[in-house]
DNA sequence: CGTAATTTTGAATCAAATCAAGAAGGGTGG
DNA sequence: CCACCCTTCTTGATTTGATTCAAAATTACG
């Protein structure tokens, strides 16, 4: 079983992991109090459907642990990734009641849930809240930005090296580490869901990482751990300007 | 010299065509008041540059008629459209100092700027705002997820049909007509920048139009101006769900 | 009316998709 | 603990859709 170490429902808002980087973020203790009156947890294991697209949605909510994919399916089956939900990630939209996107745990995850329409109504009361959510909108759309200049322009080479600098460079920022230099993380994705992120098929994921692996950008241990060795050079692989990019 | 119906500078926020849609739209008249005092207008004309990437920017804007776009561009020239704006959409992000993108004029355009600094000041006392440009926030992800579908999964002629329709909806949308059997708009954007909208060459959109003129889906009139003799066909050949998808 | 910009069309090439086996893990039950 | 199965991943051969390179046609414009 999943989480056991974060009991659904007992979990306080001032114990919460994601406290600092959430929607709740700006919130001040009477909030707080407010929101913790309308949650409760919902945890999924990993290759669940947590919403269908389409489906009624009677809640929002948060992302406290593990990954979730948000999806776009077309009826022949082809299907594009348009998220990918780590914790802290907001899911769903307030004031809209139907879901947008299939939303599937990648791995056990566990979600901090709010009613639907108690949440929206706090919105209209709460400016904090509101703020809070439109800087991480504002985020979200510079990311589904860059990704869609990947998406459009950049090689099958490119998209895997980009993809990996991406993972690699969130992996260090929850760790508090520099990404420059030497780096291993795990991914967290199968080949089939980079496919969908990058807008490849798994055969060509798999070609390129193979490739990167022989001429020594990228060292594998298993299917699933990656060390980097010089993240420059990955970065040039990628195909994005040298200099650092911007500031959230 | 565009606009001269629009004189820079005596336009009022009672006679704003763009007053109910835009980032203003639920302010309160004091509201607009302050607005109106840290307001200013400026135009472009077709073709020009309005702010390069990386560019000082201390303004954000309201585009109050024309048509610009935002492109991201790689080292090596290739370039990607990442945001087609219309009268009423919003230029710049609060709290940002430096564009992300390049903004550039396809049609002559005007703007409605507000210096930044207390631009930002009044969104924090003034929820109207924030709500407002959250909204169209939300809405804007909406459209880039739609579209890394479209960069992601589709086809050639998809991408072709699916940016027809979408203009042809827009087009409908301002003019309060019905979406449906057969329609006419222009173009408002050339084959190049149709290009970089859907991540194709310059030749393979030319190519596909052509297809599509030969097949009957579309009919054309000089290079720019499109008939749709049945938009369902179109829809068919975008790709899309039938369904009418989501609501704003 | 001539010149430049934009668009169309053609032919050749190429990157990624598709089709098709195998190999490598990872977990289950004997 | 090992054999087996199922999923995931890798690799190969071939096809194909889109790009690239090249030239002609159309349109816009001074």
């Amino acid at each position: 079983m999943a989480h056991d170490d974060l009991p659904h429902g007992t979990l306080t808002c001032g114990e919460c992991p994601i406290r600092h980087r959430a929607v709740c973020a700006r919130c001040e203790p009477t909030e707080l109090g407010e929101l913790e009156r309308i949650k409760y947890y919902r945890s999924f294991e990993a290759g669940q459907t947590v919403i269908w697209a389409g489906d009624q949605m009677d809640f929002v909510a948060s992302v406290v642990s593990g990954i979730a994919t948000l999806t776009q399916t077309m009826e022949d089956g082809r299907t594009q990734m348009v998220g990918l939900l780590l914790p802290s990630d907001f899911v769903g939209r307030p004031g809209r009641a139907r879901a947008a996107y299939n939303v599937i745990a990648t791995t056990d995850i566990l979600m901090c849930c709010f009613r639907r329409k108690p949440f929206e109504d706090m919105m209209e009361r709460t400016p904090h809240l509101a703020q809070r959510l439109l800087q991480m909108t504002l985020d979200e759309l510079d990311a589904a930005r860059e990704w869609m200049l990947l998406l459009g322009r950049k090689t099958a080479r490119e998209k895997i090296a980009s993809l990996l600098s991406i993972i690699a460079r969130r992996d260090a920022s929850v760790n508090m580490m520099p990404s420059i230099g030497r780096m291993s993380f795990d991914l967290p994705l199968t080949r089939e869901a980079m496919a969908d992120y990058l807008g490849l098929t798994l055969e060509t994921v798999s070609r390129q990482i193979s490739a990167l692996k022989r001429e020594g950008v990228i060292e594998l241990a298993g299917k699933r751990h990656v060390t980097v060795p010089d993240m420059d050079r990955l970065m040039f692989e990628a195909g994005d300007d040298s200099d650092g990019g911007l500031v959230g």
